[in-house]
DNA sequence: AAGTTATTGCAAATGCATTTGCATTATCAT
DNA sequence: ATGATAATGCAAATGCATTTGCAATAACTT
């Protein structure tokens, strides 16, 4: 049976207090404000659960590699802020579905990446 | 001085021929049909040499991690086939640059990938 | 044609992200 | 409170993509 372990809990915090998609390194050191000794196997681990259980997500970040992000916040994309490296949720969509649809393909599916400067850094 | 090799000519082939973003293996592999001995820390040498020469440009795919495509297409995205595996280039953009600017937000640039299946595979 | 040396092929080495083995610790059912 | 065992922390191990050392080969200059 699966156990509810500090841990856990605090990297589940982790996400509800930051409303954007962490990297690996990001949850370990906000993780371990609340848990000190936090492990990053520890942290691996609990992603992983935390995805099958469907609560977290992982996306493929051009720049930064694999972050995670929480499920259930319906179509949305991304911007990356060059300039403090931090990658935040942006809401609607800015994506013409009938132009994205060339001659012959069925598009299914899209992912939109935006690049800039965020408000706090501008 | 830099010299003209029978591998290095073989590789530009392979980018002219196939007129999409390719992988490490997708070169070695066409590549080998017009060079057998070619061999893929050759690929990586050269592929790294057409980047520095404006030739090629890296791209970071979603799901087939790092691609190769030719420079000088001018603005446009990429639609990948989950049925064939392969990534092909669209032209035009169908991403409204107005509606993808939020509050505060200084948009530069953008990336956008489409998912679904190819006129081969549909 | 011959010599110089950039490039290749091959295998071993790197660099990273992620996973795993194991002894220790902590959670939870009883 | 106690026992069974899931989860943690730590370090070592994996798995990949990419790079590198080196002897052999091939491109060019003369």
């Amino acid at each position: 049976m699966r156990r509810n372990t500090i841990q856990k809990t605090a990297i589940e915090k982790v996400f509800r207090q930051h409303e954007r998609p962490l990297g690996i390194d990001e949850v370990v050191t906000y993780g371990r404000e609340l848990v000190k000794s936090l492990n990053q196997a520890t942290v691996y681990r609990n992603l992983k659960i935390l995805i099958e259980d469907g609560w977290l997500e992982r996306i493929a970040h051009p720049v930064l590699g694999v972050l995670y992000e929480r499920t259930g916040k319906g179509h949305h994309h991304h911007f990356y802020c060059r300039e403090c490296d931090l990658t935040f949720d942006l809401p609607g969509c800015p994506v013409n579905e009938d132009d994205a649809t060339p001659e012959g393909f069925i598009v299914e599916d899209h992912e939109l990446f935006l690049f800039g400067i965020c408000p706090s850094c501008d």
